[in-house]
RNA sequence: GGGGUGGUAGUUCAGCUGGUUAGAACGCCGGCCUGUCACGUCGGAGGUCGCGGGUUCGAGUCCCGUCCACCCCGCCA
């Protein structure tokens, strides 16, 4: 049976005491997490959410003390009434922040009781991650995802010290709001009153922030909770929160100025200062460069264009391709990574065959390789290839003796797009990537709309709300397609941590461009209708961003999931093991709203 | 929707070409032990082999289906 806390009131936190405290009378409550039984002399560590600290019950200290931590098993939650003492030297743990004392144990009462765990309340388990969601309240208690949660705090009020001082109001808005069919799958929310109609959980605030702006908020900010049905990945989960952010009158580098600063008084909490400013690069040099819109500068091996060398060259090992307008591309992987032919046969396969790239073309002429060495080129000039453009080419990509060059030869979106794959798995297999390394990188200049073969139409790539560069804006017309927009997205280490862009504030220019996405006069007027309408009431030109909190506590934090950085997340098919959701609902609700399940 | 990896004790895993009573470690329970901190030591309990079907004299093992978790592609303005 447990005991009451009666008028114990607790004065330290375990993992806080120190050799100050040598000699203090002191109240702790925590869990058990071990306990060594010597028989004439018990030891309980207690641990709380600051840290260990060794209990130590002795008979001749207190009988009662020792019999109670005789029956202490596993996540106890004792009070420990004690006195603080040095340890001996010998017996003192440095392995343990607070190894150099320990308590000795007046009283202990049991608090609660507590089954025995599935799992160890400690960091490096191995059990799985079923096990651990449905337990998490369990694996919350492990120090790892403490401290986790304790950076995601820190790190969210540091964002509104900040933003305060920048003269940013936080502003709250809906979470039942209207669908809107540009974007994500909506999570759907039926009406009650309205039998037939739904709400849409909000995929951003994306409208009712600009809205602010019309209204005069002047500048705006919010951690928001934001929703998108659609599947998961390490770094997605179907609700997420975003750092919201809206101002009047900006410039891109109003933007940049004011984020970048933000970042680096994040980073200081983990004690780490961040070079500003942060690297810039267009879209399409992403894209060539990288074969990504979100590069990972951590490590270098950048794709260079070989085209026109190729084309020289003189082989006839990919008849006709470069002619029909394929590009040539090529990366060097470094001698010193030491890559076995066999491995590189595999990447061939895998990047050609389907497995990286599924609509490349599927063929294996389309991957060359050529060795950066004498032979390799003399071999070359045997096949009829000329030795100087071979040569001229190594010295293009930056190829030193005994590297490896890998071209490929296709389309210039799926080369990009493979050997952007290609260049990130060689990265982590030749352990290029430095895992110290905090890497920004701006995108900038983004396609305002592309065409979707599938719809037959041009979509957003950003938004529908995004304002094209004033330098383009007269292709609108003629050539969507070449476009760029006044868009930006921040990216470190490889991850999208944000995005954002110059907003429309011409209720014109947004008609055109609702049109320019085949959204009909009516579907728009119905969709974004009071938003067309507000634009008119007299617009500041504004523009803002979106940061992922989780991702970017995820990435402070070191994990490889943001998973790990939410205290109740989702598995991968969207489930919560723990609390059971999704699940059915009783026959009346559905009734009360109007729908009809159709089951399977 | 597609591809990959995995599912055997509370946990992590082993279990061969199908063959007696399915094992190990940690954890758990009990005894002993006054300086442990991976305590030690002696003893013990603990299994719907994810689920359903099939082949077979016999299935943890082979076949078919299905469910769950994780990673990736599609998708994610």
């Amino acid at each position: 049976m447990a005991e009451t806390l009666g008028d114990l009131t607790r004065t330290h936190y375990c993992g806080q005491l120190g050799e100050g405290d040598v000699g203090k009378a002191v109240v702790l409550m925590g869990w058990a997490a071990t306990r060594r039984d010597l028989g004439g002399v018990v030891f309980v560590d207690l641990r709380d959410r600051e840290g260990l600290c060794q209990v130590v019950a002795r008979p001749e200290v207190s009988k009662d003390a020792h019999a109670a931590a005789d029956r202490v098993r596993g996540e106890y939650v004792l009070a420990v009434v004690g006195e603080v003492a040095a340890r001996s030297g010998e017996t003192v743990n440095p392995n343990l922040a607070t190894g150099k004392v320990e308590v000795l144990a007046r009283e202990i009462r049991v608090l609660s009781e507590a089954r025995t765990p599935p799992f160890a309340i400690e960091d490096d388990i191995q059990t799985s991650e079923d096990i651990r969601l449905k337990y998490r309240y369990l694996d919350l208690r492990r120090p790892k995802l403490q401290r986790n949660i304790r950076l995601r705090h820190q790190i969210t009020m540091e964002v509104r010290r900040y933003m305060d001082e920048q003269g940013f109001y936080e502003i709250e808005t809906p979470m039942l709001t209207k669908s809107t069919p540009e974007g994500a799958r909506d999570y759907l929310v039926p009406s009650r009153v309205h039998h037939g109609h739904f709400y849409a959980l909000p995929q951003s605030p994306q409208i009712f922030k600009q809205l602010l702006m019309v209204s005069g908020m002047d500048k705006y900010f919010q951690i928001v909770r934001c929703f998108r049905d659609e599947d998961l990945r390490a770094d997605r989960q179907p609700e997420f929160t975003q750092v919201d952010v809206e101002m009047s009158f900006p410039r891109v580098q109003s933007i940049v100025d004011l984020i970048e600063p933000l970042f680096a008084r994040v980073f200081r909490l983990i004690g780490v200062d961040v070079a500003r400013p942060f690297p810039r690069m267009s879209y399409a040099e992403a894209m060539e460069r990288y074969g990504s819109d979100k590069p990972d500068l951590r490590f270098g091996m950048p794709i260079t264009d070989v085209t026109d060398e190729m084309k020289a060259l003189g082989l006839d090992t990919f008849p006709g391709l470069i002619e029909a307008g394929a590009r040539a591309r090529a990366l060097v992987i470094p001698a010193s990574g030491g890559i076995s032919g066999t491995r590189l046969r595999k990447i061939n396969e895998e990047l050609w065959l389907g497995r990286i790239v599924p609509d490349a073309h599927a063929s294996k002429r389309n991957l060359f390789t050529l060795k950066a060495t004498d032979e390799a080129v003399a071999n070359l000039a045997k096949k009829g290839a000329s030795e100087t453009v071979a040569r001229a080419l190594l010295a293009k990509v930056g190829a030193r003796k005994d590297d490896v060059v890998l071209i490929g030869v296709d389309e210039a979106d799926a080369l990009a797009m493979a050997l952007g794959i290609l260049r990130l798995e060689l990265g982590k297999e030749l352990q290029l990537v430095d895992p110290k390394a905090f890497r920004f990188l701006w995108v900038t200049d983004f396609p305002l709309m592309e065409y979707d073969k599938g719809a037959k139409r041009y979509v957003s790539l950003h938004h529908p709300f995004t304002a094209p560069l004033d330098e383009d804006a007269h292709l609108l017309e003629s050539d969507p397609g070449a476009v760029r927009a006044k868009a930006y997205d921040l990216v470190l280490n490889g991850s999208e941590v944000g995005g954002g862009s110059i907003r429309i504030h011409d209720s014109a220019m947004q008609a055109q461009i609702f049109k320019l996405l085949s959204l009909s006069d009516d579907e728009a007027k119905e969709r974004f209708g009071f938003f067309i309408e507000a634009l008119q009431y007299g617009t500041p030109p504004h523009g803002g961003i979106a940061l992922g909190l989780d991702r970017m506590t995820m990435i402070l934090s070191g994990e490889s999931s943001i998973r790990d950085v939410i205290a109740f997340p989702k598995t991968a098919s969207a489930a919560d093991m723990m609390a059971g959701s999704p699940s059915p609902v009783r026959d009346e609700q559905v009734k009360d709203l109007g729908i009809v399940v159709v089951r399977k």
